[in-house]
RNA sequence: GCCCUGGUGGUGGAAUUGGUAGACACGCAGGACUUAAAAUCCUGUAAACAUUGCGUUUGUGCGGGUUCAAGUCCCGCCCGGGGUACCA
């Protein structure tokens, strides 16, 4: 019987559905273990190739957990806010949940066919009401909150108000936008509003005048970490910085947790070293800088307090509000231009700038609070307004930055650390933290450690500034002018923010008839007619942005359609945190840090029972695509005397004649007959023409070809005649095939190099798929594409099969009613042979198995199991191969062996175990069974085969017995004739001997 | 620039704690079966030299080092991939 893949997954995927099997429920008495994949944001290309490669290893992951007896947690859902969806919608009008529904349908159907154990009961989207009704439920909770630094946790912010009428801010120790002083009395005299505004500095979500990232292309303030290189990721559109009103989560309160809590999981070291640096942390200090003939005070933040007595200038950010205030009459002109056009610089302008360097003298000076020198106040903008203070003291000789300052502006730039034997430190600052300090009063002779120490205690002890711990990380954008996206559960009255109660959620998303801002700017809900709080109050108009429902999505799966809760307590309590997590690397700052974020403070408000969301993060590798170009020359021509227009051809041109072309190495011959080709065929299309003027030197461009129409690099130039059907294409010396070239790049639909997993599956069936990906090599790294070696893991799937069957096609292995090594979970049902009838064979598949064979199986069992715990899928794949040509040099299809070998294979090849297992006469699907035990009593030696190797180079194998000491093997090894051989005359200095490893003799 | 990764046959990769480098698979070559092909099965396959056979030498990006022993550890470089980018 031939191994009908088509047929088999088929029947099994519907009867995992018509079943139930796949069902998880909350069971106490078993222990839990929760398997998750970052859940996708359907997009309209459907899933790739690469996208699989988590989603299989998370399944086999789920599959092996559940044989070994846990209650596996295995859920799949949708992110399905965010800007693609709505972009579309724009376009073309149509509503983004129809669209999302649309792709939701189709992942959905490919990740079936991929024959993941998701339990679909468990499905939700981020965009359902009932979802985000708690997403904004948590927003109100965040919003309700203050961030208590003597408790380092989040508390009400009703406390903190209780606290302000009995003593003002004293005693209060919160994470806020700035220090705010006031008494008992000030506050009670506040009018609403301005409580309003005082509490939105101590709001772990609040509203705020800020500096953003703005999109003007989308519409839409965007995170730090949705800005790459100075343009939107999300379609790479320029990104400017604005003031303005802006939701905020205050993420810096939770930043030193964020930090420290990463030494307690386990997840890759590349990312936890990116979450390190993306939150930024450094120590240093601030130090005030009082104005010269003012009572103002310019405060900096410095990592350097040792290099204090180096300070020859200090220079403001652009936006710094101090500037406008110290700058004096003669300079403002100057300073006001200047301020102007970095303000109209895009981020992307900015950053390329860098190298320039740029700033203007504000006329300012400030005394040096050690020397009482006078100090210039600059302004320039490699200060960053938005980190420290938005001030810099500038210490030319020891930051590369002030340096490059300095040295432009013709700035002094005194040593204060001792540099390295011979440093020219007008050349080049000595940035290092190691060296004495010099010219630097009390500092003197200190080593810079030490040096920094004194200087803080110099610092406090003058009242000009303390100890202090900066962080890059900033607090996260929160609103989006966007349409698709949560609504923020506030309304104004009478212009102060309110929250609604929490009894009103969800706040769903209104109707619109366009999905554009307002014609006065306004974002899209401000579309929504008769959309008001009570009928009166006007909502706020932007929404959450795509992170939001993302960063606390795991915990709805545990209970995923209780209407009064998020979560309940009971199921929160039995599924805890995320045993593995499995995703994309992408997500190393944005997803993963508010995520740890949100779940810190859950945990805070006591209804989550851990600290950290994923105990383990695994980040599986990209699979890219490899796209085909052809080449082709870029035809240009003179201006043509009579005006006429002319007809171009395209000329395809072979790799080598683009290469040459491209580096200038035709010769004369080879460009001469290539012109010709060419005026031939321009005479063939405009048959009027009189000789055309050919421009030379010859270009050549590269184009990029549907990878359906290649293979191995030849182009199917039929194909490819059929899909362009034009008769201006011509080939340029290229007889019967054409080479393409290749290059790895990112899988993607406008890069044409798109592999379906449907297309791999209709040709080889599911398991050959989800064997072969993992066979690919290790689950993190990143591959291209490749077909080469599908048929080995194919091959190795019909050959298990073929192990079942006798010649003529019959099912072989029968049931044997005293041998069921699977034993507990599924007793063999006697007699009854549901499925295919067992016949007998003359290679007696019900004798008791040899020892030969109990060794393979058990040595399987064994390292499939090490290789799943460890994730090393690659190697457990070449596992089965190993012990299948064993089995079959063996020629053994006995049943005490293959039912267990079954067992261990039907995480990695579901459906086919499936069928095998049922033929073998069992009711219950392979997913009730119990994975194999390991027996260590099969495998024991009494001999090891000893490599014998002489300094070092391995010459000979030397079977040994096992209970040897290390004196016998010595002697035995010394005695025997290949080592004689090797030995000759030289004298033996030594010999090492490990037991069970190794003998090495050093002569 | 800085941080993180990785570099092993023609190809994907294996070697888990310093202990037989190249498992397994693809590809390729040869053979069996076949009228023939496909499929299947068997054999070989790191390189160089030698070849009648035994073999010998080299070899995990490059250069050093530690060790009886290094793909694995240490020092200094080169190259690819990812992250980050004036963070004071």
């Amino acid at each position: 019987m031939e191994y009908n893949f088509r047929e088999i997954e088929k029947k099994w995927q519907k009867n995992w559905e018509d079943n139930r099997v796949l069902r998880v429920e909350n069971d106490p008495t078993k222990p839990k273990y929760y398997v998750l994949d970052m859940f996708p944001y359907p997009s309209g290309a459907g899933l790739h190739v690469g996208h699989p490669l988590g989603y299989i290893a998370s399944d086999i992951f789920s599959r092996f957990k559940r044989l070994k007896g846990f209650n596996v947690l295995h859920p799949m859902g949708w992110d399905a806010f965010g800007l693609p969806a709505e972009q579309y919608a724009i376009q073309t009008g149509q509503h983004p949940a129809i669209t999302t529904k649309n792709n939701i349908e189709r992942y959905k159907s490919q990740m079936n066919m991929l024959g993941l154990s998701y339990d679909w009961s468990r499905e939700y989207k981020t965009s359902d009401p009932s979802f985000y009704k708690w997403t904004q439920w948590i927003f109100l909770k965040l919003f309700k909150s203050w961030y208590n630094n003597k408790t380092a946790k989040a508390e009400p912010i009703d406390a903190l108000i209780l606290q302000f009428e009995k003593s003002g801010t004293s005693g209060i120790h919160a994470a806020c936008g700035e220090e705010l002083n006031f008494s008992a009395e000030d506050w009670k005299g506040f009018d609403d509003k301005k409580k309003s505004d005082v509490l939105f500095n101590y709001r772990l979500a609040y509203l705020s005048e800020a500096w953003v990232n703005w999109c003007p292309q989308l519409g839409t303030v965007l995170a730090n970490d949705e800005v790459k290189d100075g343009v939107s990721e999300r379609g790479g559109y320029p990104v400017e910085r604005k003031l303005m009103p802006q939701w905020s989560l205050r993420m810096t309160a939770y930043a030193d947790r964020l930090l420290n809590d990463l030494n307690d999981i386990d997840w890759s070291d590349s990312i936890k070293e990116a979450q390190r640096n993306w939150i930024g942390r450094s120590e240093g200090s601030s130090l005030m800088f009082k104005l010269n003939g003012n009572s103002d005070t310019i405060t900096v933040f410095t990592t350097r307090p040792d290099t204090v007595f180096g300070v020859t200038f200090i220079t403001l950010a652009p936006e710094n509000e101090l500037v406008g205030k110290i700058t004096t009459e003669d300079k403002k002109a100057a300073v006001e231009e200047y301020i102007k056009t970095s303000k109209n610089k895009t981020e992307r302008e900015r950053q390329a700038e860098v190298k320039r360097v740029s700033g203007e003298f504000t006329g300012a000076y400030v005394i040096h609070p050690f020397t009482g020198k006078e100090i210039p106040v600059w302004v320039g903008d490699y200060v960053l307004a938005g980190y420290g203070t938005g001030a810099v003291m500038g210490v030319p000789a020891h930051d590369s930055r002030d340096h490059a300052f300095a040295k432009h502006f013709g700035l002094d730039i005194p040593m204060v650390i001792e540099a390295p034997e011979g440093w020219d430190i007008l050349k080049e600052s000595y940035d290092g933290k190691t060296g004495k300090c010099i010219n630097s009063d009390f500092l003197n002779g200190l080593e810079v450690k030490e040096a920094i120490k004194i200087a803080i205690e110099q610092i406090e002890n003058r009242g000009l500034g303390k100890g202090k711990v900066n962080f890059r990380l900033r607090d996260a954008a929160f609103g989006r002018q966007r349409y698709w996206g949560e609504p923020i559960p506030i309304y104004y009255k009478d212009g102060i923010p309110t929250p609604m109660d929490e009894s009103e959620l969800p706040l769903e998303l209104p109707k619109i008839d366009k999905f554009q801002p307002t014609e006065t700017g306004d974002p899209p809900l401000a579309r929504a007619t008769d959309w008001k709080y009570k009928g009166k109050y006007q909502y706020e108009y932007t929404t959450m942005p795509g992170w939001a429902g993302s960063s606390w999505y795991y915990l709805r799966y545990m209970d995923p359609n209780n209407p009064n809760e998020f979560a309940s307590k009971e199921a929160i309590d039995y599924w805890q945190n995320i045993d593995l997590y499995i995703g994309g690397a992408e997500h190393s700052t944005g997803h993963l840090l508010y995520f740890r974020f949100w779940t810190k403070f859950l945990y805070d408000l006591g209804l989550v029972p851990f600290v950290e969301p994923a105990k383990k993060l695994v980040n599986q590798g990209m699979i890219q695509g490899v796209s085909s170009f052809f080449y082709s020359l870029t035809l240009s021509y003179s201006r043509i005397p009579d005006g006429n227009t002319v007809s171009l051809p395209t000329i395809i041109i072979s790799k080598e004649f683009y290469e040459k072309i491209n580096a200038g190495n035709l010769s004369e011959l080879e460009k001469d007959n290539l012109m010709s080709f060419c005026i031939e065929q321009i005479k063939k299309l405009n048959p009027n023409i009189n000789l055309p003027h050919l421009i030379s030197p010859l270009k050549a461009s590269s184009h990029r070809v549907d990878i359906t129409l290649v293979k191995d690099d030849k182009l199917d130039i039929t194909e490819f005649k059929r899909k362009y059907p034009r008769d201006d294409i011509f080939f340029y010396q290229i007889a019967e095939t054409y080479y393409c070239g290749h290059e790895v790049e990112k899988m993607s639909k406008s890069k044409w190099n798109v592999v379906t997993p449907d297309d791999v599956i209709a040709q080889y069936g599911t398991d050959t798929m989800r064997m072969y990906e993992m066979f690919l090599g290790p689950l993190e790294q990143s591959k291209p594409w490749s077909t080469q070696g599908i048929s080995g893991v194919h091959n190795f799937l019909r050959k298990f099969w073929k192990l079942f069957f006798n010649e003529k096609g019959e099912f072989i292995v029968g049931v044997d009613p005293c041998v069921d090594p699977t034993a507990t979970a599924t007793p063999i049902g006697a007699g009854s042979t549901h499925g295919s009838t067992p016949t007998s064979s003359p290679t007696t598949p019900t004798a008791a198995p040899t020892p030969a064979e109990l060794k393979i199986l058990h040595k399987t069992i064994k390292k499939i199991e090490e290789d799943i715990e460890r994730l090393s899928f690659n190697t457990s794949v070449s596992a089965f191969m190993i012990c299948l040509n064993e089995l079959h040099e063996l020629k053994c299809n006995k049943r005490a062996i293959l039912e267990p070998l079954i067992i261990c294979l039907s995480p990695f090849a579901p459906h086919l175990a499936e069928e095998l297992w049922s033929k073998l006469g069992h009711s219950t699907s392979v997913l009730k069974a119990s994975y194999p035990k390991f027996e260590e009593k099969y495998l024991v030696e009494n001999t090891f085969s000893y490599p014998v190797s002489f300094n070092g180079k391995t010459r000979f194998m030397l079977e040994l017995p096992l209970n040897l000491s290390k004196e016998e093997i010595e002697k035995q090894v010394l005695s025997s004739e290949d080592a004689q051989k090797w030995i000759k005359d030289t004298p033996v200095k030594k010999v090492i001997v490990v037991p069970n490893k190794i003998v090495n003799i050093v002569v």
